[in-house]
DNA sequence: AAACCCTTTGTGACAAAGTCACATACAGCA
DNA sequence: TGCTGTATGTGACTTTGTCACAAAGGGTTT
């Protein structure tokens, strides 16, 4: 439960489901969820696991990815300020089991929710419907695209592309990532991520050191995505 | 609309919830669904379009499978009888495009529903929300292993299961697909199944012939879908 | 500076999977 | 019987994944 008018101020801003809502919403809201923090490194959520709550981030990022017999992973979503997770959504509401894992990437302030409250609110409030079903759609695409990726792609220009996204989330230029941890990202094994990445350098695309690589040419990389 | 008595009983028998509807419900349901057949072969969605109406299947079956930039497909899931489709139903609430696409794969009697219908019973009844999100939660499930699959297991494991999978659905012996059409499934190419059910033939496991194979060997085939 | 960690990256050989360009084989029908 | 379109077979080659290591890097401790 919240009560401090800053933060109730702060929420606000940061969810916009909570302006459109009406006080009686507004009220049940504040008055049933509890802040918590999550350290990184932290598992939120293991694969087979009922979910204990649903969580809203306020601030942070957790990785929600799936496990292989052989030990690979890859990446589905990450979640950040303002949203929650699907499947969680999911498993509240129908009672099945986190078809994955969830590990926290960035230390997290979120707030937290009951499953009977999700369902509560889910039957009376039409505004926090909308969030959800929002939220739904929008994983829902995130996991397709993950499907198509896979499925079609080659792994070179599936790499070529995550650089060029992941350089503009950081700091334009330098991605400070192990090549396991961008395998890990895109479904595939170390080696063959350091292979590629090695091909990119003798290409001029990039220059790889120790656990960072930067961009030295985003065209050359532009240009891998497409065609090989 | 539809009004014949004996329509309406079959249609409650087949779709449980309506058992569970009070009557505004039920009233509401069959002045506003209208019955649509579709024929073999036929498109239900392409991918990009917007959903015309939600479909609810009473009889026969649709395949609903991604397409690559090669010209390669991969099943996502099957809807049959009593189901419907969450993507069509993720469109129709958050306004998104189809991500993939449909097509009717025996030929399907359904009833259709008009997004506008659909968005005011997930306001107004409880029973449809609870269907709709159990849809949902289901789909998600088979997205997911899906996933799994493509990403972490190898082919011909896959392949094994799958046969057995089908085997099942079938008439239990034979399998009437094409290499073609398994190949499809699975996500992979012809020449991979191809070489896979030879090999498996060879091991005594199935009998191949134009257009079907017979599985000879159910355990041996289990062992194949574990190790190697 | 040297020795010692642990983590990250490199490598070569091989197996599995996907691609391409064909060659055959089969089934139904003219 | 031969024709035709679909279905399957095949070999060569590329890409991807796996395994078992070897070789740095970087930080810490002597």
């Amino acid at each position: 439960m919240i009560s401090d008018r800053h933060q109730i101020e702060a929420l606000t801003q940061q969810f916009p489901f909570l302006q459109q809502a009406d006080s009686a919403f507004r009220d049940s809201f504040f008055s049933h969820v509890n802040p918590v923090s999550v350290s990184v490194g932290s598992a939120i959520c293991d694969q087979g696991m009922h979910c204990q709550y649903l969580a809203l981030v306020r601030s942070g990022v957790a990785r929600v990815y799936k496990l292989g017999e052989n030990g690979r992973e890859i990446t589905l979503y990450r979640i950040a300020t303002g949203e929650s997770c699907i499947l969680t959504v999911s498993c509240i509401v129908s009672g099945s089991p986190f078809p994955a894992f969830a590990v926290c990437e960035e230390a997290i302030e979120a707030l937290v929710i009951s499953p009977s409250v999700v369902r509560q609110w889910t039957d009376e409030f039409p505004v926090w419907r909308r969030y959800l079903f929002g939220l739904i759609s929008d994983r829902l695409d995130d996991v397709m695209s993950v499907i198509e990726e896979i499925a079609f792609r080659r792994v070179d220009r599936r790499l070529a592309a995550y650089l060029l996204q992941r350089a503009r989330s950081e700091d334009g230029e330098r991605i400070k990532m192990t090549h396991q941890a961008i395998a890990s990202d895109l479904g595939t094994s170390r080696e063959v991520v350091s292979r590629i990445l090695k091909d990119f350098e003798h290409q001029g695309l990039i220059s790889v050191s120790r656990g960072q690589l930067q961009l030295s040419d985003r065209d050359g990389l532009s240009n891998k995505t497409l065609e090989n």
